[in-house]
DNA sequence: CTGGTTGCAAACGATTTGCACCCGC
DNA sequence: GCGGGTGCAAATCGTTTGCAACCAG
């Protein structure tokens, strides 16, 4: 149920968003932030698609790519890259402050907190005299599982 | 002078490897490596093919990309990638440890030393059971000249 | 001489874009 | 009905690959 009330906000705050940039409430947009939510995981805008796709939701590739676009440039959805070519996703709303533990066998995700790092960015900043902006962490490794193959 | 003993010993260790692999030592990997070294820092696969170019240096793009593929995997070169669509490279001889303060503006590189990153990795992989690999960290900020310029 | 390497150009794959039509406001 | 949004297909862009010629061992 929590879930359930960060997800009515995402769509209310979403929608607030377009208002306030006088951006159109179109029902392609929401149906493609529904399904983001569904997936309630870590996804590449391929799976977003293909998901949308097996559907048969009317929507169309194009407009997917531009709604992340979106998404991303609001602030809703954290996009990040791993090694791979493409882009990865999640949505905002849960736990922000977290990095990534992405195991190079079968590229499962976990994430980990970060409060750590917080106190590194600040210092490395300081230090260099930079205006903190994000940072991008993801630490790879075998997870349990592949290890167990792996023996 | 260490820059130059490191690079003499970067082509050493690169001939023995290709020794070792049974590959052979054709003229365009010697002049490819040769160019990396120039560059000395930080640059993109399309940087490299830029400057063999100019230069004249008879090799093909192709052999570029599948040169990089080359030294990547012997360990010579790490490859990374921000959040750009393109790939950044840098060669392993200099500091081993260290991580990315990357300028939102400008895109500059600089280099912080991440040793406490280190017992990080070691933490989070212990809790979670991961076998670690490596990391890629990346801070990113705006730096010292485009703070002042949007002052 | 023989198979690893090269250069070329064509293929690739994720993402973006131009454009005509569509529809939210 | 105006202008933002959509769908389509074509374009883009970094990178990869098939193939014939080439040359290092």
């Amino acid at each position: 149920m929590i879930a359930d009330k960060k997800n009515r906000s995402l769509v209310k705050n979403f929608d607030r968003y377009l208002t306030e940039m006088k951006l159109r409430h179109t029902p392609e947009r929401y149906r493609i932030i529904k399904e983001i939510k569904k997936i309630n995981n870590h996804f590449e805008a391929d799976d977003l698609v293909f998901q949308i796709r097996k559907k048969k939701i009317p929507v169309s590739r194009a407009t997917v790519y531009r709604t992340l676009a979106l998404l991303e440039e609001s602030g809703f959805l954290r996009k990040f890259r791993f090694d791979e070519k493409h882009c990865h996703y999640e949505l905002k709303t849960e736990n922000p402050h977290h990095a990534h533990l992405v195991c190079t066998e079968c590229g499962k995700i976990a994430e980990f907190d970060d409060d750590e790092l917080d106190k590194i960015q600040t210092e490395v900043c300081g230090e260099y005299n930079y205006q903190p902006v994000r940072r991008s962490v993801e630490i790879y490794g075998v997870c349990p599982k592949c290890r167990q193959k792996t023996v």
